[in-house]
DNA sequence: TTGCGCGGTTCAATATTTGAACCAATGGTG
DNA sequence: CACCATTGGTTCAAATATTGAACCGCGCAA
Protein backbone atom coordinates (compact mmCIF):
# COMPACT_ATOMS: atom_id res chain seq x y z
CA UNK A 1 0.00 0.00 0.00
CA UNK A 2 1.40 3.73 -0.78
CA UNK A 3 2.89 4.75 2.33
CA UNK A 4 1.10 8.03 1.43
CA UNK A 5 -2.00 6.87 1.56
CA UNK A 6 -0.77 5.62 5.33
CA UNK A 7 0.01 8.57 6.33
CA UNK A 8 -2.59 11.26 5.33
CA UNK A 9 -4.95 8.32 7.00
CA UNK A 10 -3.69 9.44 10.02
CA UNK A 11 -5.61 12.91 9.60
CA UNK A 12 -8.71 10.51 9.37
CA UNK A 13 -8.60 10.15 13.55
CA UNK A 14 -8.99 13.95 14.20
CA UNK A 15 -12.35 15.01 14.89
CA UNK A 16 -15.14 17.29 16.12
CA UNK A 17 -14.93 15.47 18.99
CA UNK A 18 -11.16 14.49 18.93
CA UNK A 19 -9.17 18.17 17.64
CA UNK A 20 -5.83 17.55 19.07
CA UNK A 21 -4.37 14.22 19.52
CA UNK A 22 -1.15 13.08 20.75
CA UNK A 23 1.57 10.88 19.38
CA UNK A 24 0.33 7.79 21.42
CA UNK A 25 -3.31 8.43 20.65
CA UNK A 26 -3.14 8.00 16.77
CA UNK A 27 -0.82 5.03 16.90
CA UNK A 28 -3.67 3.16 18.98
CA UNK A 29 -6.35 5.06 16.81
CA UNK A 30 -4.22 3.85 13.81
CA UNK A 31 -3.17 0.24 14.63
CA UNK A 32 0.40 1.29 13.18
CA UNK A 33 3.54 1.05 14.72
CA UNK A 34 4.37 4.33 16.96
CA UNK A 35 7.64 5.09 15.14
CA UNK A 36 5.93 5.05 11.16
CA UNK A 37 3.11 6.90 13.23
CA UNK A 38 5.91 9.64 13.85
CA UNK A 39 7.36 10.26 11.09
CA UNK A 40 4.52 10.32 9.20
CA UNK A 41 3.49 13.31 11.97
CA UNK A 42 6.70 14.77 10.88
CA UNK A 43 6.36 14.41 7.80
CA UNK A 44 2.49 15.79 7.67
CA UNK A 45 4.25 18.86 9.67
CA UNK A 46 6.80 19.73 7.15
CA UNK A 47 4.27 20.26 4.79
CA UNK A 48 1.50 22.09 7.66
CA UNK A 49 -0.93 19.25 7.18
CA UNK A 50 -0.70 18.84 10.86
CA UNK A 51 0.94 21.19 13.19
CA UNK A 52 2.58 20.42 16.76
CA UNK A 53 1.51 22.40 19.88
CA UNK A 54 5.36 22.91 21.16
CA UNK A 55 3.85 23.24 25.39
CA UNK A 56 1.62 20.28 24.99
CA UNK A 57 3.68 17.66 22.00
CA UNK A 58 -0.06 17.17 21.04
CA UNK A 59 -1.18 17.07 17.27
CA UNK A 60 -3.84 19.24 15.61
CA UNK A 61 -4.30 19.62 11.77
CA UNK A 62 -2.30 22.27 10.02
CA UNK A 63 -2.79 25.64 8.02
CA UNK A 64 -1.64 24.18 4.82
CA UNK A 65 -5.37 22.76 4.57
CA UNK A 66 -7.18 26.17 4.58
CA UNK A 67 -4.67 27.35 2.15
CA UNK A 68 -5.67 24.43 -0.73
CA UNK A 69 -9.14 24.42 0.91
CA UNK A 70 -9.46 27.93 -0.17
CA UNK A 71 -7.29 27.95 -3.21
CA UNK A 72 -10.46 24.83 -3.91
CA UNK A 73 -13.34 26.93 -3.19
CA UNK A 74 -12.41 29.64 -5.69
CA UNK A 75 -11.20 28.03 -8.46
CA UNK A 76 -13.14 24.90 -9.22
CA UNK A 77 -16.78 25.43 -10.02
CA UNK A 78 -19.51 24.48 -6.98
CA UNK A 79 -21.15 22.18 -9.82
CA UNK A 80 -18.12 20.16 -10.79
CA UNK A 81 -17.12 19.37 -6.52
CA UNK A 82 -20.73 17.84 -6.07
CA UNK A 83 -21.65 16.59 -9.52
CA UNK A 84 -20.03 13.26 -8.52
CA UNK A 85 -21.76 12.71 -5.08
CA UNK A 86 -25.28 13.89 -7.08
CA UNK A 87 -24.90 11.38 -9.55
CA UNK A 88 -24.16 8.38 -7.24
CA UNK A 89 -27.41 9.79 -4.85
CA UNK A 90 -29.63 9.85 -8.05
CA UNK A 91 -27.88 6.20 -8.46
CA UNK A 92 -28.75 5.08 -5.27
CA UNK A 93 -32.75 6.34 -5.22
CA UNK A 94 -33.05 6.25 -9.22
CA UNK A 95 -35.14 9.51 -9.50
CA UNK A 96 -34.20 13.32 -9.76
CA UNK A 97 -31.62 14.89 -7.31
CA UNK A 98 -31.19 18.70 -8.00
CA UNK A 99 -29.25 21.08 -6.17
CA UNK A 100 -30.13 24.89 -6.19
CA UNK A 101 -28.58 27.92 -4.19
CA UNK A 102 -30.47 30.85 -2.67
CA UNK A 103 -28.80 33.95 -4.92
CA UNK A 104 -30.49 36.79 -2.73
CA UNK A 105 -33.88 35.99 -2.59
CA UNK A 106 -33.99 33.71 -5.24
CA UNK A 107 -33.52 29.62 -6.36
CA UNK A 108 -31.07 29.07 -8.50
CA UNK A 109 -30.17 25.78 -9.83
CA UNK A 110 -27.10 24.70 -9.36
CA UNK A 111 -26.49 20.92 -10.85
CA UNK A 112 -28.78 18.13 -11.43
CA UNK A 113 -28.59 14.49 -12.33
CA UNK A 114 -31.61 11.64 -13.22
CA UNK A 115 -29.61 8.50 -13.58
CA UNK A 116 -33.27 6.49 -12.58
CA UNK A 117 -34.14 5.46 -16.15
CA UNK A 118 -37.71 5.23 -15.83
CA UNK A 119 -39.40 6.52 -18.88
CA UNK A 120 -41.67 8.69 -16.86
CA UNK A 121 -39.42 11.72 -15.30
CA UNK A 122 -39.12 15.06 -13.58
CA UNK A 123 -37.52 17.43 -16.03
CA UNK A 124 -37.27 20.82 -15.41
CA UNK A 125 -35.16 23.55 -17.08
CA UNK A 126 -31.90 24.37 -16.60
CA UNK A 127 -32.25 28.67 -15.77
CA UNK A 128 -35.59 29.07 -14.56
CA UNK A 129 -35.97 30.44 -10.96
CA UNK A 130 -37.60 28.55 -8.84
CA UNK A 131 -40.44 29.83 -6.03
CA UNK A 132 -39.36 29.38 -2.59
CA UNK A 133 -43.03 28.34 -1.16
CA UNK A 134 -43.87 25.46 -3.66
CA UNK A 135 -40.50 23.39 -3.33
CA UNK A 136 -39.10 21.47 -0.97
CA UNK A 137 -36.21 23.04 -1.74
CA UNK A 138 -37.18 26.73 -0.71
CA UNK A 139 -38.67 25.68 2.63
CA UNK A 140 -35.60 23.51 3.08
CA UNK A 141 -33.70 26.50 3.15
CA UNK A 142 -36.56 28.62 4.59
CA UNK A 143 -37.56 26.36 7.71
CA UNK A 144 -33.32 26.89 8.71
CA UNK A 145 -33.49 30.87 8.25
CA UNK A 146 -33.94 33.28 11.37
CA UNK A 147 -37.33 33.82 11.51
CA UNK A 148 -36.80 37.84 10.72
CA UNK A 149 -35.48 36.10 7.11
CA UNK A 150 -38.64 34.36 6.79
CA UNK A 151 -40.99 37.00 6.82
CA UNK A 152 -39.60 38.81 4.34
CA UNK A 153 -39.00 36.05 2.27
CA UNK A 154 -42.68 35.05 2.03
CA UNK A 155 -43.27 38.91 1.76
CA UNK A 156 -40.91 39.12 -1.75
CA UNK A 157 -42.23 35.45 -2.98
CA UNK A 158 -45.97 36.45 -2.68
CA UNK A 159 -45.12 39.81 -4.75
CA UNK A 160 -42.83 37.92 -7.61
CA UNK A 161 -45.01 34.81 -8.09
CA UNK A 162 -48.53 34.53 -9.24
CA UNK A 163 -49.07 30.96 -10.77
CA UNK A 164 -48.83 28.37 -9.15
CA UNK A 165 -50.46 30.21 -6.24
CA UNK A 166 -48.41 30.71 -3.48
CA UNK A 167 -49.55 29.50 0.01
CA UNK A 168 -50.02 32.20 2.94
CA UNK A 169 -47.44 33.03 5.32
CA UNK A 170 -50.51 31.48 7.81
CA UNK A 171 -49.77 28.06 6.27
CA UNK A 172 -46.17 28.35 5.39
CA UNK A 173 -44.93 29.05 9.29
CA UNK A 174 -46.16 26.23 10.21
CA UNK A 175 -44.76 23.84 8.37
CA UNK A 176 -41.31 25.87 8.23
CA UNK A 177 -41.12 25.07 12.11
CA UNK A 178 -42.22 21.31 11.40
CA UNK A 179 -39.80 21.13 8.77
CA UNK A 180 -36.85 22.26 10.90
CA UNK A 181 -37.86 19.60 13.65
CA UNK A 182 -37.71 16.74 11.09
CA UNK A 183 -34.83 17.95 9.41
CA UNK A 184 -36.04 17.85 5.61
CA UNK A 185 -38.87 19.24 3.45
CA UNK A 186 -41.33 18.18 1.24
CA UNK A 187 -43.36 19.06 -1.36
CA UNK A 188 -46.59 17.06 -2.53
CA UNK A 189 -48.04 18.11 -6.19
CA UNK A 190 -47.55 22.21 -4.94
CA UNK A 191 -44.65 22.98 -7.65
CA UNK A 192 -47.05 21.53 -10.42
CA UNK A 193 -49.62 18.68 -9.74
CA UNK A 194 -47.89 15.21 -9.85
CA UNK A 195 -44.81 15.99 -8.69
CA UNK A 196 -43.35 15.82 -5.42
CA UNK A 197 -40.27 16.32 -3.68
CA UNK A 198 -38.58 15.99 -0.89
CA UNK A 199 -35.47 18.16 0.03
CA UNK A 200 -32.39 19.18 2.73
CA UNK A 201 -31.05 22.45 3.06
CA UNK A 202 -27.18 22.87 2.85
CA UNK A 203 -24.85 25.20 4.94
CA UNK A 204 -22.48 27.65 4.42
CA UNK A 205 -19.07 27.96 6.40
CA UNK A 206 -21.13 30.07 9.03
CA UNK A 207 -23.81 27.34 8.96
CA UNK A 208 -26.50 29.53 7.69
CA UNK A 209 -28.48 27.77 4.93
CA UNK A 210 -28.09 28.99 1.72
CA UNK A 211 -28.47 26.02 -0.63
CA UNK A 212 -30.52 22.83 -0.70
CA UNK A 213 -30.37 19.34 -2.43
CA UNK A 214 -33.47 17.52 -3.18
CA UNK A 215 -35.07 14.78 -5.11
CA UNK A 216 -37.96 15.08 -7.18
CA UNK A 217 -40.16 12.25 -8.50
CA UNK A 218 -44.01 11.66 -9.88
CA UNK A 219 -46.56 11.65 -7.10
CA UNK A 220 -47.69 8.02 -9.17
CA UNK A 221 -44.50 6.73 -7.57
CA UNK A 222 -44.49 8.09 -4.28
CA UNK A 223 -44.68 5.27 -1.18
CA UNK A 224 -43.77 4.97 2.17
CA UNK A 225 -40.43 3.07 1.11
CA UNK A 226 -39.67 5.66 -1.65
CA UNK A 227 -39.93 8.16 0.39
CA UNK A 228 -37.95 6.59 3.31
CA UNK A 229 -35.02 6.16 0.52
CA UNK A 230 -35.43 9.28 -0.66
CA UNK A 231 -34.87 10.98 3.28
CA UNK A 232 -32.28 8.75 4.15
CA UNK A 233 -30.27 9.21 0.75
CA UNK A 234 -30.37 13.21 1.61
CA UNK A 235 -29.62 12.39 5.35
CA UNK A 236 -27.10 10.44 4.85
CA UNK A 237 -25.08 13.18 2.21
CA UNK A 238 -26.14 16.27 3.30
CA UNK A 239 -22.76 16.74 5.64
CA UNK A 240 -20.95 15.61 2.71
CA UNK A 241 -22.36 17.80 -0.25
CA UNK A 242 -22.05 20.96 2.40
CA UNK A 243 -18.65 20.27 3.00
CA UNK A 244 -17.57 19.96 -0.55
CA UNK A 245 -19.44 23.45 -1.03
CA UNK A 246 -16.92 24.47 2.03
CA UNK A 247 -20.08 24.81 4.22
CA UNK A 248 -20.67 23.15 8.08
CA UNK A 249 -24.46 22.30 8.90
CA UNK A 250 -25.32 23.58 12.42
CA UNK A 251 -24.67 21.01 15.10
CA UNK A 252 -28.49 20.67 15.56
CA UNK A 253 -28.72 19.53 12.06
CA UNK A 254 -26.12 17.32 12.23
CA UNK A 255 -27.82 15.33 14.79
CA UNK A 256 -31.22 15.26 13.63
CA UNK A 257 -29.39 13.61 10.73
CA UNK A 258 -27.44 11.30 12.49
CA UNK A 259 -30.26 10.17 15.31
CA UNK A 260 -32.73 9.59 12.05
CA UNK A 261 -30.24 7.42 10.21
CA UNK A 262 -29.39 5.19 13.07
CA UNK A 263 -31.97 3.34 13.78
CA UNK A 264 -33.39 2.37 9.97
CA UNK A 265 -29.52 2.41 8.20
CA UNK A 266 -26.14 0.83 9.16
CA UNK A 267 -25.15 -0.47 5.49
CA UNK A 268 -23.13 1.99 4.07
CA UNK B 1 13.60 12.50 2.25
CA UNK B 2 9.87 11.58 2.81
CA UNK B 3 8.23 10.08 -0.08
CA UNK B 4 4.90 11.27 1.64
CA UNK B 5 6.53 15.35 1.57
CA UNK B 6 7.01 14.52 -2.40
CA UNK B 7 3.79 13.37 -2.69
CA UNK B 8 1.48 16.80 -1.20
CA UNK B 9 4.55 18.90 -2.46
CA UNK B 10 2.71 18.28 -5.43
CA UNK B 11 -0.33 19.79 -4.36
CA UNK B 12 1.66 23.02 -4.50
CA UNK B 13 1.43 23.58 -8.09
CA UNK B 14 -1.50 24.06 -8.35
CA UNK B 15 -2.63 27.72 -7.59
CA UNK B 16 -5.41 30.22 -8.68
CA UNK B 17 -4.03 30.64 -11.89
CA UNK B 18 -3.41 27.18 -12.50
CA UNK B 19 -6.38 25.63 -10.60
CA UNK B 20 -6.11 22.63 -12.59
CA UNK B 21 -3.26 20.34 -14.23
CA UNK B 22 -2.59 17.64 -16.76
CA UNK B 23 -0.07 14.77 -15.53
CA UNK B 24 2.80 15.82 -17.60
CA UNK B 25 2.22 19.34 -16.13
CA UNK B 26 2.76 18.40 -12.84
CA UNK B 27 5.54 16.32 -14.22
CA UNK B 28 7.28 19.46 -15.47
CA UNK B 29 6.61 21.60 -12.32
CA UNK B 30 7.15 19.43 -10.29
CA UNK B 31 11.01 17.86 -12.46
CA UNK B 32 9.92 14.00 -10.82
CA UNK B 33 9.20 11.05 -13.17
CA UNK B 34 6.20 10.52 -14.61
CA UNK B 35 5.54 7.62 -12.94
CA UNK B 36 6.24 8.72 -9.62
CA UNK B 37 4.21 11.60 -10.24
CA UNK B 38 1.27 9.38 -11.63
CA UNK B 39 1.19 7.07 -8.67
CA UNK B 40 1.45 10.05 -6.17
CA UNK B 41 -1.42 11.53 -7.61
CA UNK B 42 -3.03 8.02 -7.42
CA UNK B 43 -2.33 8.20 -3.74
CA UNK B 44 -3.60 11.73 -3.09
CA UNK B 45 -6.83 11.09 -5.53
CA UNK B 46 -7.50 7.77 -2.62
CA UNK B 47 -7.37 10.24 0.01
CA UNK B 48 -9.73 12.87 -1.81
CA UNK B 49 -6.62 15.63 -1.73
CA UNK B 50 -7.42 15.66 -5.46
CA UNK B 51 -9.65 14.37 -7.92
CA UNK B 52 -9.46 13.88 -11.77
CA UNK B 53 -11.55 15.04 -13.98
CA UNK B 54 -13.18 11.74 -16.03
CA UNK B 55 -13.78 14.13 -19.20
CA UNK B 56 -10.47 15.77 -19.41
CA UNK B 57 -8.09 13.18 -17.26
CA UNK B 58 -6.78 16.87 -15.46
CA UNK B 59 -6.46 17.16 -11.67
CA UNK B 60 -7.80 19.31 -9.53
CA UNK B 61 -7.41 20.25 -5.92
CA UNK B 62 -10.05 17.66 -4.30
CA UNK B 63 -13.12 17.55 -1.54
CA UNK B 64 -11.17 16.26 1.20
CA UNK B 65 -9.47 19.51 2.07
CA UNK B 66 -12.65 21.06 2.20
CA UNK B 67 -13.63 18.52 5.28
CA UNK B 68 -10.41 18.73 7.09
CA UNK B 69 -10.42 22.58 6.67
CA UNK B 70 -13.21 22.79 7.99
CA UNK B 71 -12.99 20.54 10.72
CA UNK B 72 -9.26 22.83 11.53
CA UNK B 73 -11.41 26.17 11.50
CA UNK B 74 -14.34 24.64 13.84
CA UNK B 75 -11.99 23.58 16.45
CA UNK B 76 -8.23 25.17 16.46
CA UNK B 77 -8.69 28.40 18.73
CA UNK B 78 -7.98 31.46 15.68
CA UNK B 79 -5.39 32.85 18.40
CA UNK B 80 -3.01 29.43 18.15
CA UNK B 81 -3.18 29.26 14.24
CA UNK B 82 -1.59 32.41 14.17
CA UNK B 83 0.14 32.68 17.06
CA UNK B 84 3.34 31.34 15.33
CA UNK B 85 3.44 33.73 12.42
CA UNK B 86 2.65 36.88 14.82
CA UNK B 87 5.36 35.86 16.79
CA UNK B 88 7.63 35.57 13.81
CA UNK B 89 6.49 39.49 12.49
CA UNK B 90 7.05 40.52 15.96
CA UNK B 91 10.48 39.14 15.75
CA UNK B 92 11.18 40.48 12.51
CA UNK B 93 10.66 44.07 13.05
CA UNK B 94 11.00 44.00 16.51
CA UNK B 95 7.66 45.74 17.88
CA UNK B 96 4.54 44.80 18.98
CA UNK B 97 2.37 43.14 16.79
CA UNK B 98 -1.23 42.48 17.56
CA UNK B 99 -4.56 40.73 16.01
CA UNK B 100 -7.62 41.99 16.52
CA UNK B 101 -11.12 40.83 15.24
CA UNK B 102 -14.25 43.31 14.40
CA UNK B 103 -17.32 42.02 16.67
CA UNK B 104 -20.35 43.69 15.64
CA UNK B 105 -18.76 47.35 15.51
CA UNK B 106 -16.25 46.28 18.59
CA UNK B 107 -12.54 45.57 17.88
CA UNK B 108 -11.98 43.11 19.64
CA UNK B 109 -8.19 41.95 20.81
CA UNK B 110 -7.39 37.61 19.36
CA UNK B 111 -3.73 37.55 20.07
CA UNK B 112 -0.53 39.92 20.39
CA UNK B 113 2.86 39.54 20.60
CA UNK B 114 5.92 41.10 21.42
CA UNK B 115 9.38 40.08 21.29
CA UNK B 116 11.22 43.01 20.68
CA UNK B 117 13.16 43.43 23.40
CA UNK B 118 13.69 47.33 23.90
CA UNK B 119 12.53 48.71 27.19
CA UNK B 120 10.41 51.27 26.00
CA UNK B 121 7.30 49.11 24.75
CA UNK B 122 3.90 49.83 23.80
CA UNK B 123 1.43 47.66 26.07
CA UNK B 124 -2.43 46.72 26.56
CA UNK B 125 -4.69 45.96 28.33
CA UNK B 126 -5.62 42.05 27.20
CA UNK B 127 -9.52 42.85 27.45
CA UNK B 128 -9.77 46.46 26.34
CA UNK B 129 -12.19 47.22 23.66
CA UNK B 130 -10.60 49.18 20.94
CA UNK B 131 -12.16 52.34 18.83
CA UNK B 132 -12.06 52.28 15.52
CA UNK B 133 -11.20 55.54 14.26
CA UNK B 134 -8.04 56.24 16.27
CA UNK B 135 -6.21 52.81 15.56
CA UNK B 136 -4.87 51.83 12.39
CA UNK B 137 -6.48 48.62 12.94
CA UNK B 138 -10.01 49.68 13.13
CA UNK B 139 -8.84 51.96 9.90
CA UNK B 140 -7.38 49.09 8.49
CA UNK B 141 -10.92 47.33 8.37
CA UNK B 142 -12.95 50.24 7.93
CA UNK B 143 -11.41 51.35 4.71
CA UNK B 144 -12.48 48.10 3.40
CA UNK B 145 -15.51 47.84 4.09
CA UNK B 146 -18.74 49.44 2.02
CA UNK B 147 -19.06 52.66 2.05
CA UNK B 148 -22.66 52.06 4.54
CA UNK B 149 -21.03 50.26 6.45
CA UNK B 150 -18.20 53.16 7.31
CA UNK B 151 -21.04 55.36 7.64
CA UNK B 152 -22.82 53.73 10.38
CA UNK B 153 -19.81 52.52 12.14
CA UNK B 154 -18.25 55.98 12.18
CA UNK B 155 -21.63 57.52 13.43
CA UNK B 156 -21.98 54.03 16.50
CA UNK B 157 -18.30 54.65 17.51
CA UNK B 158 -18.86 58.38 17.79
CA UNK B 159 -21.47 57.40 19.98
CA UNK B 160 -19.25 55.11 22.58
CA UNK B 161 -16.46 56.59 22.21
CA UNK B 162 -15.66 60.09 23.99
CA UNK B 163 -12.00 59.98 25.34
CA UNK B 164 -9.79 60.66 23.14
CA UNK B 165 -11.75 62.74 21.05
CA UNK B 166 -12.96 60.92 17.49
CA UNK B 167 -11.95 62.65 13.97
CA UNK B 168 -14.98 63.59 12.42
CA UNK B 169 -16.35 61.64 9.61
CA UNK B 170 -15.49 64.75 6.75
CA UNK B 171 -11.81 63.84 8.48
CA UNK B 172 -11.68 60.40 8.41
CA UNK B 173 -13.61 59.33 5.11
CA UNK B 174 -10.56 60.19 2.97
CA UNK B 175 -7.91 58.66 5.27
CA UNK B 176 -10.21 55.29 4.52
CA UNK B 177 -10.23 56.16 0.93
CA UNK B 178 -6.32 56.82 0.89
CA UNK B 179 -5.74 53.70 3.02
CA UNK B 180 -7.41 51.37 0.83
CA UNK B 181 -5.58 52.80 -2.32
CA UNK B 182 -1.94 52.35 0.02
CA UNK B 183 -3.44 48.60 1.25
CA UNK B 184 -2.64 49.90 4.96
CA UNK B 185 -3.73 52.37 8.17
CA UNK B 186 -1.51 54.26 10.05
CA UNK B 187 -2.52 55.91 13.21
CA UNK B 188 0.44 58.40 14.56
CA UNK B 189 -0.47 59.91 18.45
CA UNK B 190 -4.43 59.21 17.51
CA UNK B 191 -5.05 56.19 20.06
CA UNK B 192 -2.75 58.08 22.71
CA UNK B 193 -0.08 60.67 22.44
CA UNK B 194 3.53 58.88 21.83
CA UNK B 195 2.00 55.48 20.36
CA UNK B 196 1.95 54.90 16.47
CA UNK B 197 1.00 51.91 13.99
CA UNK B 198 0.21 50.57 11.26
CA UNK B 199 -2.12 47.33 9.95
CA UNK B 200 -3.49 45.59 7.64
CA UNK B 201 -6.91 44.18 7.27
CA UNK B 202 -7.41 40.54 7.74
CA UNK B 203 -10.48 39.05 5.08
CA UNK B 204 -13.16 36.33 6.03
CA UNK B 205 -13.56 33.42 3.00
CA UNK B 206 -15.71 36.23 1.48
CA UNK B 207 -13.52 38.55 1.57
CA UNK B 208 -15.20 41.00 4.13
CA UNK B 209 -12.38 42.69 6.13
CA UNK B 210 -13.25 41.17 9.73
CA UNK B 211 -10.34 41.65 11.39
CA UNK B 212 -6.88 43.53 11.55
CA UNK B 213 -3.25 42.51 12.13
CA UNK B 214 -0.90 45.92 13.28
CA UNK B 215 2.31 46.54 14.51
CA UNK B 216 2.33 49.49 17.59
CA UNK B 217 5.57 51.40 18.86
CA UNK B 218 6.35 54.06 20.55
CA UNK B 219 6.51 57.34 18.80
CA UNK B 220 10.13 58.15 19.61
CA UNK B 221 11.14 55.14 17.61
CA UNK B 222 9.34 56.53 14.40
CA UNK B 223 11.30 56.48 11.36
CA UNK B 224 10.84 55.89 7.81
CA UNK B 225 13.07 52.55 7.48
CA UNK B 226 10.96 51.23 10.49
CA UNK B 227 7.81 52.01 8.92
CA UNK B 228 8.79 50.33 5.66
CA UNK B 229 10.05 47.52 7.48
CA UNK B 230 6.37 47.09 9.34
CA UNK B 231 4.50 48.00 6.78
CA UNK B 232 6.64 44.89 4.15
CA UNK B 233 6.59 42.32 6.85
CA UNK B 234 2.55 43.10 6.81
CA UNK B 235 2.04 42.55 3.33
CA UNK B 236 4.14 40.10 3.04
CA UNK B 237 2.28 38.12 5.86
CA UNK B 238 -0.88 39.54 6.04
CA UNK B 239 -2.32 36.99 2.64
CA UNK B 240 -0.77 34.29 5.28
CA UNK B 241 -2.63 35.46 8.55
CA UNK B 242 -6.02 35.79 6.20
CA UNK B 243 -5.24 32.31 5.31
CA UNK B 244 -4.79 30.58 8.40
CA UNK B 245 -8.09 32.28 9.94
CA UNK B 246 -10.48 30.53 6.28
CA UNK B 247 -10.13 33.92 5.04
CA UNK B 248 -9.20 34.89 1.18
CA UNK B 249 -7.74 38.79 0.45
CA UNK B 250 -10.17 40.26 -2.08
CA UNK B 251 -7.89 40.32 -5.76
CA UNK B 252 -7.35 43.85 -5.46
CA UNK B 253 -5.69 44.07 -1.87
CA UNK B 254 -3.51 40.85 -3.28
CA UNK B 255 -2.21 43.57 -5.83
CA UNK B 256 -1.69 45.91 -3.66
CA UNK B 257 0.31 43.92 -1.49
CA UNK B 258 2.08 42.01 -4.29
CA UNK B 259 3.24 45.26 -6.20
CA UNK B 260 4.55 47.29 -3.56
CA UNK B 261 6.41 44.39 -2.62
CA UNK B 262 8.36 43.45 -5.59
CA UNK B 263 10.92 46.27 -5.75
CA UNK B 264 11.34 46.44 -2.00
CA UNK B 265 11.74 43.05 -0.45
CA UNK B 266 12.72 39.74 -2.66
CA UNK B 267 14.46 37.84 0.34
CA UNK B 268 12.63 35.69 1.93
C1' DT C 1 0.76 7.63 -42.80
C1' DT C 2 3.81 9.66 -39.82
C1' DG C 3 5.09 11.94 -35.81
C1' DC C 4 4.11 14.13 -31.59
C1' DG C 5 2.36 14.70 -27.09
C1' DC C 6 -0.64 12.92 -23.92
C1' DG C 7 -2.06 9.66 -19.88
C1' DG C 8 -0.83 5.59 -18.11
C1' DT C 9 1.88 0.93 -17.13
C1' DT C 10 5.77 -2.40 -16.30
C1' DC C 11 9.57 -4.47 -13.63
C1' DA C 12 14.22 -5.04 -11.84
C1' DA C 13 17.37 -2.21 -9.07
C1' DT C 14 17.47 0.42 -5.15
C1' DA C 15 16.60 3.60 -1.71
C1' DT C 16 13.16 4.17 1.74
C1' DT C 17 10.22 2.59 5.11
C1' DT C 18 9.47 -0.30 8.90
C1' DG C 19 9.17 -1.91 13.80
C1' DA C 20 11.20 -4.21 17.94
C1' DA C 21 13.85 -2.52 21.23
C1' DC C 22 15.60 1.34 23.66
C1' DC C 23 15.91 6.33 25.89
C1' DA C 24 14.49 10.08 28.61
C1' DA C 25 11.01 12.65 30.83
C1' DT C 26 6.79 13.17 33.21
C1' DG C 27 3.37 12.15 36.57
C1' DG C 28 0.39 9.64 39.40
C1' DT C 29 0.53 6.28 43.55
C1' DG C 30 1.38 3.38 47.47
C1' DC D 1 10.43 9.02 48.06
C1' DA D 2 10.99 5.23 45.12
C1' DC D 3 8.21 2.89 41.92
C1' DC D 4 5.77 1.92 37.92
C1' DA D 5 3.09 3.32 34.01
C1' DT D 6 2.72 6.23 30.32
C1' DT D 7 4.17 9.57 27.25
C1' DG D 8 7.05 11.46 23.18
C1' DG D 9 10.75 10.34 20.65
C1' DT D 10 15.05 7.67 18.51
C1' DT D 11 17.94 3.79 16.53
C1' DC D 12 19.40 0.47 12.93
C1' DA D 13 19.31 -3.90 10.39
C1' DA D 14 15.78 -6.26 7.77
C1' DA D 15 11.97 -5.92 4.79
C1' DT D 16 9.52 -3.61 1.48
C1' DA D 17 7.73 -0.02 -1.09
C1' DT D 18 9.51 3.39 -4.34
C1' DT D 19 11.81 4.58 -8.37
C1' DG D 20 12.52 5.58 -13.39
C1' DA D 21 13.93 4.06 -18.08
C1' DA D 22 11.50 2.04 -21.36
C1' DC D 23 7.16 0.88 -23.23
C1' DC D 24 2.03 0.99 -24.64
C1' DG D 25 -2.08 2.88 -26.78
C1' DC D 26 -4.65 6.79 -27.93
C1' DG D 27 -5.99 11.11 -30.14
C1' DC D 28 -4.70 14.59 -33.12
C1' DA D 29 -2.42 17.65 -36.52
C1' DA D 30 0.41 17.87 -40.34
Amino acid sequence: MYTVVKALSLLEHFSDARPTLGLTQVQRLSGRDKATVHRHLLALEECGFVEQDPATRRYRLGHALERLAGMRRRTVQAADTIAPLVDRISREVGELVHVTRLVGTELHQLYHSDLGGYAVRVSLEPDIVLPLLTTSSGKAILAFRPVSDQAAMIAQQHAAFGVPPMPTADAVLPELRQTAARGYARSFDTLEIGVSSVGVPLFDADSRAVAACSIAFPTARRSDSLLRACVAALFRHGGAITERLGGTPPAAVRRIWAEHLQPAEMLP
